[in-house]
Parts: structure tokens; C-alpha cells; sequence
DNA sequence: TTCGTCATGTAATGGGTTACATGATTAC
DNA sequence: GTAATCATGTAACCCATTACATGACGAA
């Protein structure tokens, strides 16, 4: 049971861990923050919510009536449900944060999974930005390969199309590649201690995320 | 009923437009032509493709057989199934065609718009550019605000997740930009006539796609 | 006092995938 | 003869949205 998406559990959990928060106010983080790629309602996140508190992973506290009020009383005074990840929460994040399979580096994954790169060990970001990268190569070449064999019969809107998906996929190659570089730079000016460890190190913090992307970009000109 | 995806129906009505198919075929060009963004499955394609029958948009022709064997007979030999469009169905799409409305740029349903322009009218392809351009306009604008508001709460792979997915963002509006000039472009020097038509001009063909992207970069070097 | 936003939820529905079941045709 | 790919379908499930229902709180 509670087989639930993970990627809106991975990224309430990784929410939760920075502070406690109130639905509400997790949906605008789930939508600013992480956005620009999902945009959860609440039909999907309130019971989701739920659904880890029942797995004990989150606790629910009422704020303001401190004791005895059952919060989720109906027809009395509607009180915020401020949600907290428990240890056992923090944990079974910790075990998500040190998993690498395919799934991490896929569309849908890929984002969360890098906006909580911060709290990633270096190995599993190498691994999530490598196979996201042949991932990308590999459809590349699909898209090659198939642009080639139909060239003539496309018209020049669908040609369009394919050329700057192409482009866009390209592009985002070309990134993976400066972040993967600049890990690679952190790792050996920084960290010889953590290198060969594969267990999942729990209580090590990862030590701060590398300065990467030296000539940044994000000039807010233009 | 049958308010079928939208956007599956359209796709498939278009591609049968070209030529007759069967689902198989259908399905591989969905992926590879109009592909890189949506790819259905055979549980979705094919009860589709019953419903656009039983609409009248579609007829099945059992290739092979001629005319007495049912082709959906089970256990009979199973012969390919070809779809091909109605006068109704074409008129459907044709109709389909002309709506430039607000779901016709959001994301999902613009790659598969853009990839029928050959077969849309100017005004209407006008419509739909300019429509995607202002809707990622406001949705920058929207990051920014928020990337503003936070800036110092977040870390830097948050951060830099932000930055490239701006970035993105602000790379497709400038392709539309270009799209939108060469569009225009092309309006001015060919066709004057069809200007100020406002009623969906059925039968009349758009006279085919201006050569927009003069500078092209599709060369595959690199 | 009304409007906007904060705040929490549920039921119905939608749109799609996965896994399964079946069989024909082609290439080796 | 057997493996790959072509080819068609169905049922069970999954994830999420929409529309709805409820209500508190602050500002105009």
C-alpha cells in the first residue's frame, strides 16, 4: 500500500525536512520553489498529506489549541494543520535521496530530484546527472536517426519542430555537462574523505554544494 | 460523449488526413513525427480510434479480405485494420483547425498544433504564435517576481534549477519571435488576398508554408 | 459587509499506462 | 523453427484534476 507517486511525497518530504509547514503554504513552495515544472492541486496533495501521516512519516499538529481540540473535528473551529516530518520521515527521505536508478533521471523525476541536489552526497548527484545526460544522448540519437530516414517527407512546420526539439535537447546536454564538470572540479579540491563510500552515510551532511557554473549567466539584463 | 483528450483525436485525425493507416503505423508516426513530446500507448490509440469511429469521422477497412469477413470476428483470422477519414472527419479537423483558443498554446497542445500548420490557415497560425509567445511571456514574469521575492532562501542548485529553467523558457520565446517576424513576413509578400478573412475559410488551401528561418542552423555538425 | 485570500477537504471524473492475451508475418 | 517485429485489443489500476463544499481572517 500507499504506492503514492512518489515524486509529490519525495518533494513534501524534502519540503518538510527544511521546515514544518501547513498545506497550503507547501503547495505555493511545490509550485514556486520546485515549480515551473508541476503544479499540484490540493485533490492531490491533501490526501497525499494524509497518506504519510499514515505511514508515520509526518505528524500533524494543530496550532493554536494546543491539546485537546481533535483538529480535524468537523463543525468546530477549523484550526491550520501545521505538518511535521518525523525521524522515521526523515530516514525513509534519506533512503529516496541515495537511490540513482533510472527513474531519478527521467522527465518527471529529474527536476525534483535536482532542486534537492543540496541535500544529495556528491556520488548520487554524479550518477542522477550521468544517466540523465546518455539518457538525454540516447534519445538524441534516436531523433537523428529518425530525421534522417523521413527527411523528405516532412513539410517544413514539422521539420521546424523537430529541429528545435533537437536544439532544446542539445541544450540541455550542454548544461548536464558544465554541472557534471564542476562536480567533478568540487570533488577533487574538496572531498578525498568521501570518495569511496557506498553505504547511504546518514548523519554526514555532504558539506555544502559546490560554486559551479563560474561564469554565471544569470544577469537579469536582456 | 466523446469528449476524447482532445489532442490524441487531433493529432490522429491530422496524420490520417495525409494518408490512410492503421493503428500500428499510427501510433510510430505519433511518436517519431509529432513524437519527442507525447508518447500514447496502444490502451489509449485504439479505444480512441473505436470512438472516432463511432463518431463517423473514421471508417475501418480490413485490408486483405474484401468484404464479408468482419475483421473484429475473434479467433477468425485478424486482418489489418486501415483507418481512413470521412468527408465528416476531415470537416471535423478543418474545424478543429480554426480554433485559436487559450488551450490551443499551452504546452501540451502546442507542439501538436504547430506540427498541422502546414495545413492551417495564416491568421490562425498568427494567433496560436502569438498566443504561446504571451502566454510564456507572463509566465516569466512570473518567475522572476518569485525569484526575486526568495532570492536568498534558496540554495544554489534551487537556484541555478530556476535560472536554467528561465533560460529555457526565455530561448523558446525568441524562436517564437523569429517564427512570428518570418510568418509576417511571408503574409506581406505573398498573399495579400487573404487578409482580413475572419470566418473559417473551409475549403480554400493555405497556399503553403513560408520559408521562415532564413539563417538556418540545422547543420549537423557538432 | 463584502471581497479576496487563506485554509482544508471530498466525490466524480478524466486521461492515460501497465500488464496481459492473442495471433500474423518476416528474417535468419 | 524460432526470434523479432508487426498488429490488435482489454481490464485493472494510477495519478491527478475539476468542481464542489466549508469556513476563518483581514482589509477596504
Amino acid at each position: 500500500m500507499s504506492r503514492r507517486s512518489g515524486i509529490l511525497e519525495f518533494a513534501v518530504l524534502g519540503l518538510l525536512r527544511e521546515s514544518p509547514m501547513h498545506g497550503y503554504e507547501l503547495r505555493k513552495r511545490l509550485n514556486t520553489s520546485l515549480g515551473v515544472f508541476r503544479a499540484f492541486s490540493y485533490g492531490t496533495l491533501y490526501p497525499c498529506l494524509k497518506a504519510l501521516v499514515a505511514n508515520g512519516w509526518l505528524v500533524e499538529e494543530t496550532s493554536g489549541a494546543p491539546e485537546d481540540v481533535p483538529a480535524t473535528t468537523l463543525t468546530g473551529r477549523r484550526a491550520k494543520i501545521v505538518y511535521r516530518l518525523t525521524p522515521a520521515g526523515k530516514e525513509h527521505f534519506e533512503e529516496l535521496l541515495s537511490h540513482s536508478g533510472p527513474d531519478a533521471w527521467e522527465d518527471e523525476h529529474f527536476g525534483v530530484r535536482f532542486a534537492f541536489f543540496g541535500q544529495t552526497s556528491r556520488d548520487v548527484r554524479m550518477r542522477v546527472l550521468e544517466g540523465r545526460r546518455s539518457r538525454l544522448e540516447e534519445r538524441l540519437e534516436k531523433m537523428r536517426t529518425s530525421l534522417t530516414r523521413t527527411r523528405e517527407r516532412l513539410d517544413d512546420y514539422t521539420l521546424e519542430l523537430q529541429r528545435h526539439g533537437m536544439e532544446s535537447v542539445e541544450r540541455e546536454v550542454r548544461w548536464l555537462n558544465e554541472l557534471i564538470e564542476s562536480e567533478r572540479a568540487g570533488r577533487d579540491q574538496r572531498a578525498p574523505e568521501a570518495a569511496a563510500q557506498d553505504e547511504h552515510n546518514q548523519s554526514g551532511d555532504t558539506g555544502g554544494p559546490p560554486r559551479h557554473r563560474g561564469g554565471s549567466r544569470l544577469d537579469p539584463s536582456e
